[in-house]
DNA sequence: GTACGTGCAAACGTTTTGCAGCGGG
DNA sequence: CCCGCTGCAAAACGTTTGCACGTAC
């Protein structure tokens, strides 16, 4: 691509470009500028929750030449990856977490926030029957929260 | 309105009528020949899960005169009045729930079923320090199944 | 070179809204 | 009688897709 603005790269070094190519790599995924810069964005600043609006206006932000199709599909091809996780709080939006760790979250309705919950600090004292033919995928806890 | 078709309500008893009246009235929302139909739809067979276009189905089959609009506009009335609880499995539907005590759900992501979970049936033996200036709204479980 | 990725715009499915007319209280 | 409810169609919203062009390998 050709309108990639290189300074969205000032602050990713050669090691860390490396290290980006080697987990799409990993992610048999193809190592394009695109996908480089996206995931810099995505994994530079540790555990981060967005959307796909959200991501864009990072990209537009620092001048990257990405489309918002772009980010969606980038998006999906990490979730299936393995690279990231959805977070299912709102159903008119898809939030994307960079924490693909088990754990749990908070979720502030009035401003759309969440916020990580570690999994060693919710704990069950008694799960339902599982219905026959059936087995557990996943437990997800979203505690609610609103303003006092 | 003119085109409800009456054998739609040809399981609604007199009583039956008069309780959702009533069950209107107690949530401050007028009781139209609309909304006594969608409710006597919505809770004559127990506790369900649906979308808007469940209901909206459910309608046509019995020939109702509603229109989609109508159906949304008196899901998200209900909802408002606490009639209706949502629930927050998919990020590209929502799902009304007519039971609106306290429970958590298993979702069956293959196939979009909803089953409810008694509240008494999964109990925590640690819940997570709540942020300051913050309470807690509601904790949600979702128990996502896969097929066996 | 070829299979895959990208950009754009158009299509999609779900939900909301604007407006004119009807009907419950 | 009046305000709120309804139907319809159109718009809005987040997301996906078809296609022509570019690019990683």
């Amino acid at each position: 691509m050709v309108n990639l603005d290189p300074h969205c790269f000032d602050d990713l070094t050669p090691e860390n470009e490396l290290a980006l190519v080697h987990k799409l790599r990993a992610a048999k995924l193809r190592s394009t500028k695109q996908r480089i810069a996206l995931a810099h964005l995505l994994y530079r600043d540790g555990d981060r929750h967005l959307t796909a609006e959200m991501l864009y206006a990072d990209a537009k932000r620092v001048e990257l030449g990405v489309s918002l199709a772009t980010v969606y599909n980038t998006l999906n091809q990490f979730l299936e990856a393995g690279l990231l996780r959805e977070v299912i709080v709102d159903s008119s939006r898809s939030y994307f977490d960079t924490n693909i760790g088990q754990h749990h979250h908070f979720y502030v309705e009035a401003t759309g926030e969440l916020i990580d919950v570690p999994a060693q600090s919710i704990a069950f004292s008694q799960l339902p029957e599982t219905p026959t033919g059936y087995d557990i995928d996943d437990v997800d806890v979203v505690v609610r929260l609103k303003q006092k």
